[in-house]
DNA sequence: CAAATTCGTTTCGTTCCCGTATCATTTAGC
DNA sequence: GCTAAATGATACGGGAACGAAACGAATTTG
C-alpha cells in the first residue's frame, strides 16, 4: 500500500522534523551536505567525488569541502582507491549510520503523530 | 489511520526530496530559513520576530536577516503592528503559498512512489 | 514626565560556503 | 618514455550567515 500524504500533512511533517533539527543540538549540516550524506548511505557504492558531483549537479569543490566538514564530524570517511589511485572512495562510518538512524526515528515518530 | 514509515522509507523520502531541491533551480534556502517559512505558514498568527526567535531557539538577528532574504524573494512580508508599533508582524504572500504548495506536491509524489 | 523596558534593526568581526581557475598526482595513449 | 587526460585538492575573491553587542524608536512603569 502506497504512502499517501495530504499536502498539509507533508508540510507539517517537514516542519516538525526541521524544527526538531534546528532546535536540537545535532550536527548542523547544510542542505547540500545532508543530501550528500544521504546519497552515500542510500545509493550503491562505490562513491567518488566526481560521481557525487555529477549525481547532485554541483561542482567538485563542493564535494571535497563537504567531505572535509563531514569527515571531521566522522559522518563519512575517505579512502584511496588502490586500483586507480586518482580516485577517492567515500565510505560510511558507524557514527554516520547512527546519526541517520536517529534522524529516521525522528521522521517516523513525527509521521506517526501526524493528524489525519 | 496513522502514517507508518519504515526507517529506510523515511531516509529515502528525505533523500529524494532533498535531491530534487538541490538539483532543481528553486530558491536556495538554508535549513533555518525554510523552517521559519514553514512556521509562519503553518502556525497560527500573529508572528513576531521575537516570537519566532523564541519558538525556534535562535537569536533575533537570525530572524531579521531571514526576513530580509525571504522578503526579497517575496516569500514573506513584514508589516508594522499598529496597536504596538514596536512590533513587526510577519505575513504570508501569494508567492510563498505557491512555493510551499509546489514543495508539498514534491513530497507527496515522492512519498507515493516509495517502495514498500 | 522621566526612567526603564521592550522590540526590531544594525554594526562588528568571524566563519563558512560558493564558483572559477589552477595544481599535483596518477593513469592512459601513442 | 613522453605527452595528454583524468581526478581530487587547493588558492582566491566574493557573498552570506553567524552571535554578541550597541542602537533608535516605541511603550510601559513609577
Amino acid at each position: 500500500m502506497a504512502i499517501d500524504l495530504k499536502a498539509e500533512q507533508a508540510l507539517k511533517l517537514w516542519h516538525e522534523v526541521s524544527t526538531a533539527m534546528v532546535h536540537g543540538n545535532e550536527p548542523d549540516l547544510t542542505q547540500r551536505q545532508f543530501t550528500i550524506l544521504l546519497t552515500v548511505y542510500l545509493e550503491p557504492p562505490p562513491h567518488t567525488v566526481r560521481g557525487l558531483a555529477a549525481r547532485l549537479n554541483v561542482t567538485k569543490p563542493v564535494i571535497t569541502r563537504a567531505l572535509d566538514t563531514m569527515g571531521a564530524m566522522k559522518l563519512l570517511k575517505r579512502r584511496r582507491d588502490e586500483r586507480d589511485r586518482r580516485n577517492v572512495i567515500i565510505q560510511r562510518t558507524v557514527e554516520g549510520s547512527l546519526f541517520l538512524e536517529t534522524f529516521a526515528d525522528t521522521v517516523r515518530t513525527k509521521a506517526r503523530e501526524l493528524p489525519r
